[in-house]
DNA sequence: TTTT
DNA sequence: TTTT
């Protein structure tokens, strides 16, 4: 009937690419949310929220997303279940994107954060090479609306 | 950061209402949210989404809900993840509630429903007798902050 | 960037089906959505927003839905600005529905409502004949992506 | 029912702090939202959306934000209407922010922006050196659940 | 009356 | 100008 979930938050790894046997993209990624409040120990918590994302958005977000980039994402909840090695049936639920905005650039991202980041650019990196986000900083835009499921 | 989730479905079965060691009322249920096409065979799909509420919402939840209502939720998505019987993690996404909206009175519901609706007064009910809906049959309300996690 | 609006309320008055010069059918409607809270004066108080809808989105709307349905509503806000007759600048906020779920069914509505209902079917009116909801009540959906603006 | 606004865009200006007669904060400020496609003549258009923050979340962003920074806003939407000075009822539809985020800090922002952002330095402004974004960059969160009406 |  |  009505689904919709929308999500600010931060990569927590690389997006990663894959094609299905029919030659579909598909990234998935994980979104770090933090919640609103601290527990009892003092520190922040957050949700990690699996995203899928296909075909023309699936190879955007793999070219132009790295981990700790701050991300919003529009999308609609799925479930799914599947069958694991031990025969088990495993319930998934996870968000389809099909909006995904880039709220900072490359050279906007803070300076304190995994060393990952940086380090990522000694093993040279193309989707770094050709980042497109603007001079000026602004964000990019990029949504699909055809979504194999 | 941001995180915000909306749906529209219907309960797969009744609400269940447990309490925590601490006494803190806590209702989970099942939304299938309809999707906005058919299959290749034609047939509608569904998405079955895990909802958790808690306190007060959990108790309204459970006594005015029933299976196969048309149902808004309207929270947030959250994770976490416990060690099953065979010592592996199993991670679990899910919707804390923050306001359910009941879109339809007992007597408004859908008469070719399953059959475990009329069943259900066969075995006396009390939810069903104290049901609070208008005789107008409008739809109540009820919303809950206060959240324990 | 990210501009989304979900609504969840009823009619004011039945849609207002037109068509643009170049012969685009757009429907627009008041939607009255009950606030959470009472007034001093003990009154449920209510925000009336206005929708519009466009192209395939209108006919539907305009065909199926009346004053006084429970109807979800998502899309985007929207901000336009004309003249007035007085040659003053009127600044516009409106919702441009993508996607309208109707709740309700004819013989769903509650019936001590105002008697424009049953009113309507003395004068005789297509819409009311040709009423698509099943037998069943179960709501049916539609939606438009194609937005001319 | 329910009224749910989600918007990712720039303040058109600084917002402008106000309290009512019984001394209550109230933050008024226009957001922004870039549409997701160009027009005819290849220009982005974009809406702006006039926001209403009240009590602490009035203060902080009154603080906090200043024009053209990238920020999401959560809230819902309200008309009103008044009579203007020829005696005419005006309506009003606005967005009555409850969680506002800030999605860039002073240093984060985009160098080629309007001369006003350096040039607010020029005269001395208390908000600018108390501005409390972390070294690091990383957006802060405010949120008011306390809303007058 | 509009931001980047 | 508002719905239930």
């Amino acid at each position: 009937m009505l689904n919709r979930v929308i999500l600010i938050g931060r990569l927590t790894r690389d997006p990663e690419l894959r094609y299905t046997p029919t030659g579909v993209a598909v990234t998935t990624f994980t979104l770090a949310v933090d919640r609103n409040y601290t527990n009892q120990q003092g520190q922040r918590e957050a949700d990690f929220i699996p995203i899928v994302a296909w075909r023309g958005l699936a190879e955007n977000v793999a070219n132009y997303l790295k981990k700790g980039r701050l991300t919003a994402v529009e999308g609609r909840l799925q479930t799914r279940s599947y069958e694991n090695n031990e025969g088990k049936r495993v319930f998934v639920t996870e968000v389809v994107a099909d909006n995904v905005r880039f709220l900072e650039s490359a050279n906007q991202q803070s300076r304190n954060q995994s060393g990952d980041f940086f380090g990522s650019r000694n093993q040279p990196n193309d989707r770094f090479e050709q980042d497109p986000f603007a001079d000026d900083g602004s964000p990019i835009d990029i949504s699909d609306d055809d979504l194999p499921f």
